[in-house]
DNA sequence: AGCCTATTTGAGACCGGTCTCACATGTCAA
DNA sequence: TTGACATGTGAGACCGGTCTCAAATAGGCT
């Protein structure tokens, strides 16, 4: 009664006994490759259903080379823009008859590196990874050399002639930012989640992320563009860990030339925001005006609804897995880089700055008296 | 140039060859097992170092039985919930020394099927599920026959004697319903994302979801014991499919006695009723009061605050992968059901229902005109 | 030195599939 | 009848590790 004797699995050759052939024949019936007379693979069916015959995939995949699963190593399967992604990949994925291995980095190089080997030491026939650092990336090279396709989701890395498929970043940070220059701001704050000691941002080596960079460059364009000076001095990094993100918002609204718009790097940063701003008794959009990137589907009940970019995170999943399989099974072209466009999604979090409104105000209350 | 021979990897006869040594000593030196001299060691080091040796998990798994991973099938990976739970289980499994497989169900038992098979041919070592229904569960049954150990994760199946790790849904709806009793209410609605033909509810034998069944019995009960008759009459079911929950919403609120509160299964429903709440014009907590499971952090930055059920997801998940290494591990107590407890975070969304403020108003101005 | 034991090492079986190749059988045309 | 060729089947090597077992070597003790 206490440990039933370790079942030993039904094998092949199990079933070649039951059904009278050689295990050969068998493999080839249950297989389905060589050939087989009907009455041969009718018995070997009959007596691997009776046994209850289960293929070993992993025998399976020793022979042939090849698995039929690919490796995900993702930033944090907890955010749901990641957990979009994934069920992109996995449904692509399964699509094409494959199984998905997933692995969090917690955007650490280190454990993605660990991720990466442990992937590659389980014969999976290609990987995703979302790179967490553009200088840590021996081990993605090392994937490259070795043969194994490998495709870049959300992020690219410039010295690595992989695959990869994001979303158009710069683009849509200048976009976001040239609607809060129409409304008005000349005051504009953009709040990263990216890993950094420093909050304040000093230069591009501080940056670990191409989505960061092309963000702060489309930022910065689209400020200097409109005349904007130093637009690079409200740009604040690190607002991930728990509390240091009330404590960056609090400070930099509290500070002397405080902004009056924010763009937050994500729907975290914005709830952050929002919960800052609460504690502040400041509100959106009177005292500031906001706009978060990716739509979360909860920013459309919050008040006011929250003004976002839209990202595709489903179809970049989808995406590049399907770029994956093309490259296992066998397409040879140059690797490229697919960018898919992000739509700003305008709603109620964007006002005219709080000066303008006061001007408008004076005015009126002069028109008033005028009048 | 074209397809650049197809790397045949490093194996362990290479590194053995390369060193001058047997291919047993090897392996025993790079599988760290069984004995060699400090010499051999460093050489055999050395040569896998400069030959860029990777062990092939796959092989190995083979020849020992285990893959030092564990498959989990869960509902829905894009839901937040679930996102929460695989990272529980992933950070469990890796501090375990185990990697994770992932698969989504789709809520639906013919894939869930199919993923457990897959993983079983795969071999994984263990596995945990979101079990879709309770009907279908043949597959399972197969797993625990085999005797791979199984966990099942926020659900239980009533006839299979396996590990389980639960939130105690029923104490947490009649917890929520109670504190809406106190409140005033006597006509409330619980409204379910479980997969359902029909939106009405009429019976258990439409249920698949034991999490759905208790909560059921959680309102029921605690409707009945404050002298609410008929409490089934305002459950709907099915409000998971987009456009359904808005129609079941709106149809349930404009009905004849409709309900003045509602408790809703998850944040997607609740998200739901606030829409139709606002596509009706109708305000939270003066026309409707409303309770949500799951306590997603966007909850708290809606006007006004949600009040929620927090469960302890991640918890959920970090624990089955504990209870799941422990099986794997060999040890060999009967299984256990453990249940998780739930908290009631009071916000902003509970007020009394409109016919007591009413009556509070002609109470109130019946007052002034006397005084 | 001589014997005994402990440690290190190598040869080869094994895991459960696939795949190559040789052989048996069947079909058909000359 | 015989040869050419397609088709079905089995024996056994192979994938890349682990593991058993026996042989070789080293070390300790009388």
């Amino acid at each position: 009664m206490k440990r039933t004797t370790s079942k030993r699995l039904v094998t092949i050759s199990d079933v070649a006994q039951s059904a009278g052939v050689s295990k050969a024949t068998a493999a080839r019936v249950l297989g389905s490759y060589g050939t087989a007379s009907p009455v041969v693979k009718e018995k070997v069916h009959e007596a691997a259903k009776r046994l209850g015959y289960q293929a070993n995939e992993l025998a399976r995949s020793m022979t042939t080379g090849k698995s039929k699963t690919i490796g995900v190593v993702v930033g944090d399967i907890e955010n749901p823009y990641f957990g979009q992604a994934v069920r992109g990949i996995s449904d692509a994925a399964r699509a094409a008859g494959f199984d998905v291995i997933l692995s969090n980095s917690g955007e650490d190089a280190a454990k993605e590196k660990a991720a990466v080997r442990v992937l590659m030491g389980k014969r999976v026939d290609g990987l995703i990874v979302t790179p967490a650092s553009v200088y840590e990336t021996q081990h993605l090279h090392e994937v490259q050399r070795s043969g194994r396709p490998l495709v870049l989701l959300d992020r690219t890395i410039p010295d690595l002639a992989v695959d990869a498929v994001v979303t158009d970043d710069r683009q849509a940070a200048e976009a976001a930012t040239r609607a809060l220059i129409e409304a008005g701001h000349r005051r504009i704050a953009y709040i990263s989640a990216t890993e950094s000691d420093d909050p304040i941002y000093r230069g591009p080596h501080q940056i670990n992320l191409s989505t960061v960079m092309e963000r702060i460059k489309g930022v910065v364009a689209a400020s200097l563009s409109a005349g904007i000076e130093h637009p690079e001095r409200y740009i604040r990094l690190g607002a991930n860990r728990r509390g240091e993100g009330d404590k960056i918002i609090s400070e930099l609204l509290q500070g002397p030339d405080r902004p009056t718009a924010i763009l937050a790097s994500d729907n975290v940063v914005a709830l952050e925001v929002f919960k800052t701003l609460r504690r502040l008794g400041m509100s959106i959009p009177q005292d500031l005006s906001l706009v978060a990137f990716h739509d979360a589907d909860w920013t459309s009940v919050t008040s006011p609804p929250i003004t976002v970019i839209a990202q595709p995170v489903y179809d970049l999943g989808f995406e590049s897995a399907q770029i994956l399989v093309r490259r296992i099974t066998g397409v040879g072209d140059a690797p490229r880089c697919r960018v898919l466009a992000t739509t700003l999604i305008k709603r109620q979090s964007i006002g005219a700055p709080p000066e303008i409104q006061e001007n408008r105000a004076v005015f009126q209350n002069n028109a008033a008296k005028i009048g």
